[in-house]
Order: structure tokens, then sequence, then C-alpha cells
DNA sequence: GCCGTTTTCGGCCCGACTGTTTTCAGTCG
């Protein structure tokens, strides 16, 4: 039992719970809240049960959580899940995956019409049976078929490297209009989720109707969902959904705040501003009662109370005496504990990065030379690279044997003999072979500055055999880094299944580094791992894997991973010197 | 169901939009 699997048993008991009605709505978010400690823990839950500690030591696991989870691990099963599912069928979550579908309608779908899946939803809808249900209606109706169309064609969420894409351009448009002062993107693109579902725009403007009228002009918009006084939401040509708002200079920063999320993280916020005698929302934050006093109100005239900050997010944390936060960190993981006692860490930046440590040349399946590439890597400013060509265990790559990889070394000599701009790395991204043996002789490794070790085959190993296998690598005297270690690609192969914790273990005794590949496609270890591999001494390289000179600027992407997993440019070897990197993988 | 330097019981975040309504429920973020 995997902690994702439990993850998913908690968040279906919140769903089951939520859709059933009549429940407390604080038990609900109970799970909820477990349900992120889980699937945020990098280490399997499932050695801590076998282990007998207490899980009530985790934040939102008490008694009855801790039971749950034990039983789930012990078992496989969970007995209220069980009994919920009997009352309500499980299928009924599916329905609330479409927008416009909450619990309520949920219940009510199943209970008029005896609807418990898309396909019946669909023809219930089809037959115009869902308009006669109290509180449906024709609108409801169709809006439902229209969310069934593109839940069916897109399930999947955006990476960020397609959200910025989209998102460019879009900015580039808000901006040409006069009445557009600022405009910043919120919402889990700000956060620099590996994934993100919408774009949430806020825009700062006094002239909201102007503002509207030129967003809802862009070209690419496919259809309008809604559309407010200070704000619009709509489809793009691709289907990516866009949240707009309009906001005024007083309020622009609360409202960063707001839609920047995350969820959990405003809620802390606000239960540390009620502490205050404040209260925060996106217009603000407003000190509570009083009576008669000057008070601010909300754009459908709801009175707010008088607002003591909001014009930037500085002024909002400021006045819940805590220090700016990065937006990668606002994600429930201990920030606002870290920020309120001083503790917030010097996240890495982009232009610390001082070199590159894994690339790929036209040597193996790599698109330029390896000058094309050096020169590209001494015009971003770095002071060291390593080429990485493929072994020949993958042959599809063109991957180099022990004579080829000899020729090269000729060729490479004669090219850094040119170049003493840059520090040329001699290296080698490895197989690491089912049985845990590399792909290349000792011999040949010997020769090269540093030696990357990845798995590009057998992904299908036991859990036992995967770890003996990396394990094994690891050990290898020669080895100094792994090379995306969990093999996961977003959206499209699961992580290979490895015990992360004895791999990592592994790697902190014997000195070698964790790669967090910076490929959006990867972004492998993801954030929880990293800030695991951190707390075990491992350290962390960030390379981008590029197999085109372009590709060398995908750096940005694993910086900002690294950033969510609150590490700094002590944590990340290729943001030091050259020497004290080598020193650190045991070749100083 | 969780949690606690004022609490082991009584709290638990805040507001807008839509569609269906005649004052509001449901959903969303």
């Amino acid at each position: 039992m995997e902690n994702i699997e439990i993850a998913v048993a908690l968040d279906e008991m919140a769903d089951l719970l939520e859709i059933k009605g009549g429940e407390n709505p604080f038990r609900i978010r109970a799970y909820r809240n477990a349900v992120l400690t889980v699937q945020d823990h990098a280490t399997p839950l499932r050695a801590l049960v076998e282990r007998g500690d207490d899980l009530t030591e985790l934040p939102a696991i008490g008694a009855d959580m801790a039971g749950h989870i034990t039983e789930l691990v012990r078992t496989g099963r969970l007995t209220r899940l069980d009994e919920l599912a009997a009352e309500v069928p499980r299928s009924l979550v599916t329905l609330t995956r479409l927008p416009g579908v909450g619990p309520k309608r949920a219940r009510k779908l199943w209970d008029e019409l005896d609807v418990t899946t898309i396909d019946e939803l669909e023809a219930a809808a089809k037959a115009g049976d869902v308009a006669e249900l109290a509180g449906f209606g024709e609108k409801t109706q169709t809006k439902i078929l229209a969310a069934i169309e593109r839940y069916r064609k897109r399930q999947g969420r955006y990476r960020l490297n397609e959200a910025d894409v989209l998102v460019a351009p879009l900015l580039e448009w808000l901006r040409r209009s006069k009445a557009v002062e600022d405009v910043q993107v919120a919402g889990s693109y700000r956060r620099r989720r590996e994934t993100i579902g919408d774009i949430d725009l806020l825009v700062m403007s006094s002239h909201p109707a102007a503002v509207i009228e030129h967003f809802l002009s862009y070209g690419p918009i496919r259809d309008v969902i809604k559309q407010g006084d200070n704000g619009a939401s709509v489809h793009l040509a691709n289907d990516l959904q866009v949240d707009m708002r309009v906001l005024d200079e007083d309020t622009f920063g609360a409202a960063l705040v707001y839609f920047t999320g995350s969820k959990e993280h405003n809620i802390e916020l606000r239960q540390r501003a009620l502490e205050r005698g404040l209260s925060v929302s996106e217009y603000g934050v407003f000190e509570l009662a009083g009576e008669g006093e000057e008070s601010v109100t909300s754009t459908t005239g709801r009175e707010l109370g008088k607002r003591v900050a909001g014009r930037t997010e500085e002024e909002v944390y400021a006045i819940l005496e805590l220090p700016w936060i990065p937006p990668e960190m606002r994600e429930h993981r201990g920030e606002i504990a870290a920020a309120a006692e001083g503790q917030l860490p010097a996240l890495i930046a982009l232009d610390e990065i001082r070199g590159d440590l894994q690339m790929h040349s036209t040597w193996s399946d790599g698109k330029n030379t390896i000058e094309e590439m050096l020169e590209a890597c001494a015009a971003r400013g770095y002071q060291y690279f390593a080429l990485t060509d493929h072994s020949q265990a993958l042959a599809m790559t063109g991957g180099l044997d022990a004579e080829k990889l000899a020729r090269q070394l000729d060729e490479i000599d004669e090219i850094a003999s040119r170049h003493p701009e840059i520090r040329f790395l001699r290296s080698m991204e490895v197989d690491i072979l089912a049985d845990g043996s590399l792909d290349m002789d000792d011999e040949s490794l010997e020769r090269l500055d540093l030696v990357v070790i990845s798995i590009h085959s057998k992904f299908d190993l036991t859990r036992a055999q995967q770890t003996k296998r990396m394990t094994r690598a690891i050990e290898h005297p020669l080895t100094d880094i792994v090379g995306h270690p969990t093999g996961r690609i977003i959206g499209r192969r699961d992580p290979i299944e490895l015990d992360l914790a004895e791999v990592l273990d592994c790697a902190a005794e014997n000195h070698v580094a964790m790669e967090l590949n910076a490929h959006p496609n990867r972004l492998d270890l993801r954030d929880a791992e990293l800030m695991e591999a951190k707390k075990r001494g491992v350290p962390i390289v960030i390379s981008t894997d590029a197999h085109h000179v372009d590709e060398l600027g995908l750096m940005v992407y694993g910086v900002e991973q690294a950033r969510r997993a609150w590490l700094t440019p002590d944590d990340v070897l290729n943001a030091r010197p050259l020497d004290e990197l080598l020193k650190v993988l045991g070749r100083g």
C-alpha cells in the first residue's frame, strides 16, 4: 500500500461523505487535510505503521485517521469506506469532477433520476430529464452536456511549459490596453506546480469595463463561460480555462495572495488573522467589528470593515507579522510557521546555477554537435558543464560503447583545448542494467570526470528488485549522480517502484547526488521527494537533459521545482564552484 | 475529525457568480 493509494482512499471518503449529505462539513475537511499530509509524505507511511510509530504525530492525523491508515496498510481495505460505498455509489464521485456538478447535484441526480455514471447523465440530459429537476433548468442541462464533452476530450492537466506558451501572448495582449496598469498570473501557475488546471489572471485597473472588453476580444478565446462587472472566465481555443479579474490598486496585493493560494495556505493565513482581530479576504485585511467606523464595501455591496492592508502582498503578510513568502512555498507545508520564526530558507534562483550536468550531442541522440552545446553553455554564463551521451544499451539512441567513447574523448580533448572560457566535464549517462551493473567497463569510466547513471529499461521490476538494482548501482565506486531517479514522465509513465528512503540513505552514504531533471515532462525527483533527500543529506543537482541547445533553457523549470522543495543554493551542487562540487562527490 | 502559550470542548475562512429563484442554493476558487 503506497501513500498515494492511502490518499486516494481518504479522498474518496471525503467525497462520499459530502455526497451522502447531512455530514459535519468540518469532518469532511479533516479528511481532505489528512489527504494532503499523506500525499506529501515522501517516505511510505507503510514503514511507519510497520515500525509501530505514532502516526498522530503527523499534522492533521488524529486517532481516527491513524486507525484508517493502519487498517489500509495491514489489510488493503478501509471498512468505513466499504460501508459508505454500500450507501452511496462510488461512481457518483466522477460526476462531481464535471464543472457545475457538485455533491448536492450528484446526489439529486441519483435520487431522482437513478443516474450514477457520466454515460447515464449524458443520456438523461439528452432526453431532457435533467432540466425537469427542481433547481436544474434548461441552461444547467446544456452546461452539463458541454462539460461532459469537455471532460471526455481533455482529462489531463496542462504541464507548466504548455501553459507558459499560452500565457505569454495573452499577457502581451492585455498589456496593449491603456486601461491595464498591471497584470499578474496567480494560482498554481504562480506557485509553479508541475501541472496546472486553469489560469488565474489579475489585472490592476480603475476601468474594469474597458479591460473586460479588451480581454474578450482576444483572438484565441473560443467561448465565454461567465462574465461580471469585475471579471470574466473563458476557454481558449485549445480548451484551457482562463479566469480574469480586475482589481483596483488598494486590493491588488490581497487579491494576489488570495488567488495565488494554495487554498490551504489561505485558510491558515485567515486563522492567523482572526487571532489578531483581523479578517483577510481578496479585498484586503480588515479590522473586525468596530461600531460606526468607516467601512469598505465589496463589489456586491457587502460591508467588509475598515481596511488596514491590501495594496501589496508584502503589506498583507506584514500586518499578519510575517515576511513575504515566495509563491512556490505556499503549499501548507509549514511555511507560515517557518516565516513566523524567521526561518524561511533563501531559495535558490536561476542565476545562481553555475553549470548543467546532463546533456546530449549528435554522438548519441542529441541534435547539436559537442561544440555547439559547449558554446551554448558558455553563452549562458556557465562556469562548467558535463556532456553525457548515452551508453550502448540504448542502441536506438546511438549509445556509445567503449571504443566509441574513446574516440569521443579524443574529440572532446581537442574541442576543450580551444575553449578555455568554460570547464568541460567529460561524462556519460550510463545505463543501469537490470541487475544493477553499469553499461560500461570500469577502465573507460575511470577516464571520465563525472559519471551519471540512469534507468531506461525494465521499468516493471518489483519494488524489491528495483531497489536492489538502484542501490547496487549507487554503490559502484565510480558513480556520482543518479539521473531522473524515478523515471516518471508526467501524464505518461508512472515512477518505477522504489523504496526511496533506502535509496536516499544509500546515496548519502556513498556521496552520490540525486538529479532533479529539469525537463517539464519529467521534473524528477518531485518536490516532496527532494525535501526528503535534503533531510537525509543527499546532494541535489539540477540538470536539463538537453537534447538541443534550446533545451538548455529548461533549467528554469528545475529551479522552480527546487524552490517548491525549499532548496537553497547550498543544497544544489551545481550552484557551487566546481571544486566544491567535485569534493562533495568524493572526487576532490 | 482535528486541535489547543488564554481552551480537552467548541470552535473550525471568505466572497462572487449562475441559474433558478421571488430571497437563495449550489458551486467554485
